[in-house]
DNA sequence: TTCATTTCTTCACAAATGTGAATGAAAGTA
DNA sequence: TACTTTCATTCACATTTGTGAAGAAATGAA
């Protein structure tokens, strides 16, 4: 979607991809084990958190294909962890069961040594990572639980129809309940 | 630092080195420009921040060059801006004197065709970048003001005598007020 | 269906944080 | 030095957010 690859390099892509399924509750990748491949989600909705030192968790993303996902929440992996093999930073949780297709770490170091198109992935993958982590940290650094919970609204509706709102809430960095406060506030203004 | 190079590597990154130095005040990057060159800084202090829609500056980090400094605050750069050669995220400024060794982003694309060891830098910077602002953004995701005024004061505590507090406060993401409200509280327990 | 479990909402109250004003300290300037 | 400006602190009060409990609603299981 993002390069043009030759037919060869589809070709080549095509033989290392393969099929992995999930049920709801597996999880998918652990906080702190290296992320030794991407999966691409074909159905089924995931999340991923990390939980700080009291237990507590908090939602870091949402993972889902249909339409209205955007494009990177297909994908189940941390990008940071792949792309230089170190633990990964956050718990990936099936919510459903899931169908994915994966590739490995290993195959897709084969396919680039022999096809320098393929390390414009790794490249869009590393800077998608960044971005996606910069906007979250500026958004939590400049604005107020309201201001968090109208940008969801204004950037990503649907996830309010798809996901539990306690996750929602722990994705916003608020309580359940002051969650359900602000539904309510802002519903009737 | 972080890489063993060959004499000739060393030789190469000498020659392209050179002094740069800034008045207390002037933007040594600015939001929304390309970051074209790497500045080490030699003595002055600095800060990088950026602005919300409604023109509050919040400061992003740190940068000096002392015996209490992280590696990591020695340079001036948005690596991201810098390896990707995009629109920076930040501002920086000047809040010294500063003088620095910059090294610029087509130098440096000329001393790594030569020699692979310097790649690695890029890597290191990339990672480095990532894991910044991870950090940033767990951080603020998971705890409230007083916590993390707590883990400043263990992991950085220089900070508040070299720095102004409210610049502190805005780097805590709370007011001025907020912050000196916790530093009483804190020390008389 | 009915029952049990989980989640969502609401409420009252507590705790945390923001805000504007006032004061004094510190730093900069003439 | 004296004067001005900026900054840090404190206070009172407003607003935001958290928390525990209760009930309603939704979901899942038998």
């Amino acid at each position: 979607q993002f390069i043009s690859l030759s037919n060869e390099d589809t070709i080549a892509l095509e033989n290392v991809l393969s099929n992995k399924s999930y049920k709801a509750g597996d999880k998918i990748l652990q906080e702190g084990s290296i992320c030794n491949s991407i999966l691409f989600t074909v159905s089924g909705k995931a999340r991923s958190y990390f939980v700080n030192h009291e237990g507590q968790e908090f939602t870091w993303n949402f993972h889902f294909n249909d339409a209205d996902s955007k494009f990177e929440n297909y994908f189940l992996v941390d990008y940071h962890s792949f792309l230089r093999q170190t633990p990964s930073h956050f718990t990936i949780e099936a919510l459903e069961d899931i169908e994915a297709i994966t590739l490995s770490y290993t195959n897709i170091q084969k396919i680039v040594s022999k096809s320098i198109n393929l390390e414009k992935v790794a490249s869009i993958m590393s800077a998608t990572a960044y971005q996606n982590v910069h906007k979250r940290a500026f958004t939590l650094l400049t604005s107020n639980a309201k201001e968090r919970y109208l940008q969801l609204l204004k950037d990503e509706p649907y996830l309010l129809n798809k996901f539990q709102h306690y996750l929602i809430a722990s994705y916003l960095g608020v309580a359940p309940q002051s969650l359900s406060r602000l539904r309510k506030e802002i519903s009737k203004p």
